[in-house]
DNA sequence: GGTCATTGTGTTCATTTGAACTTGCGAGCA
DNA sequence: TGCTCGCAAGTTCAAATGAACACAATGACC
């Protein structure tokens, strides 16, 4: 998709940006390079831009837009519990924020990602433990064995949603807590597709 | 810290690299609150960067950094494998980037952090699993109880650090996996600070 | 009353910076 | 052979942009 030479002028872009926190300007790259004119830096730009590789806003000073800052990086905001319904959920109940890119996470486009903070260990054969926080998305298509957040009683509670005889059941992974059949309706708030935890050094965590 | 003004003038920024990708010029900033001067913007952008909330870079076009993009986001290299020293750690070897901000790491200035993919399950009782990207410091003091990245037999390991009776050792958190116990020197290459897990919905995880 | 930080206006200047035009070279392709 | 495409040099322009200087109003504090 991409010479040698362009993906060699991208990389510095977006080195420059991760180390220094703003763009080159065309003649920062083309001194970079050792060019003798802007000319190069500007065909290279182009052609970026054509590919898909960068954005410009015309006749603005240091501003390319590549992927590293524009698609990549989705700020997740982490709720420490999810009230009834989604719509309710607000900037009050945002504990803090995470920023992972988005390939890490898996996260689709179209659904609202969003983190929970992880409370008991239910899920510990999942190795999930308590404190971790869950990246989920808000999303239709549950599969067998996903494990999800779920409304139950008020709470939200993480388990793996599993799906016998026709029949779906919240199942914990962990043999000291119940599964989870429905009365009714089940209500899923979110799929997960990541797990972040913090590891504070000097603090040894416990064995299971 | 900051009047309600200075504030504005911060979050203007701040909003405005979010959503466009790119700093404001300093006329843009004044545009924006209707100042007939740029002076204004100028006393602004001195005071925030006198305070710290702003570091520019003199003469420059739209080179302002904020804390949004300078101090919370990392953008950490993923190695497969890492080779004797920490010295020869070069682009080559990194297989990928995960970008996390900087509290959810607990990542500390001084030392260089990079990210492991996990092989195997020798850490399963402490929950890490095949898979797993773990965020990494190059840090001097380990303590006990710390997992760590070591150098054994030119592999790269991941380990719990373990001081007994004044002589370290390296225990797998599996019991199928024996313990090393170092026969001259133990090198540390990184104190494990975070975890990262992709989950890809619909395959279902192993349990152990 | 005096001093200081904060918030402004008005104006001017030098630099920075993106962009356009022309020319040249070599590789691959029909 | 002629054509396109990637790569590069050389030159010039106009716009974008940061920065400086002089002046002024307001409110807090002593």
């Amino acid at each position: 998709m991409l010479t040698e030479r362009q993906r060699d002028v991208l990389e510095f872009i977006q080195s420059e940006q991760r180390e220094k926190g703003i763009t080159p300007s065309t003649r920062e790259i083309q001194h970079h390079f050792g060019f003798a004119s802007q000319t190069s830096v500007m065909q290279y730009l182009g052609t970026l831009e054509r590919k898909g590789f960068l954005d410009r806003h015309a006749r603005k000073a240091r501003a390319l837009i590549t992927p590293v800052q524009k698609v990549r990086i989705t700020d997740v905001p982490i709720y420490g519990q999810i009230p009834a319904g989604m719509a309710t959920l607000t900037e009050q109940t945002i504990e803090g924020h995470v920023s992972l890119d988005t390939r890490s996470v898996n996260a689709s486009k179209n659904g609202k990602t969003f983190a929970l903070r992880v409370r008991g260990d239910s899920m510990i054969d999942a190795h999930i433990v308590d404190g971790d926080i869950v990246i989920l998305e808000d999303r239709k298509d549950v599969q067998n064995g996903d494990i999800v957040a779920a409304l139950i009683d008020g709470e939200t509670t993480l388990k793996r949603y599993v799906m016998e005889h026709g029949r779906p059941y919240l199942k914990a992974e962990n043999p000291l807590f119940p599964n989870l059949v429905p009365a009714r309706e089940l209500r899923i708030q979110g799929v997960m597709v990541s797990l972040v935890r913090k590891q504070p050094p000097g603090s040894r965590r416990k064995r299971s």
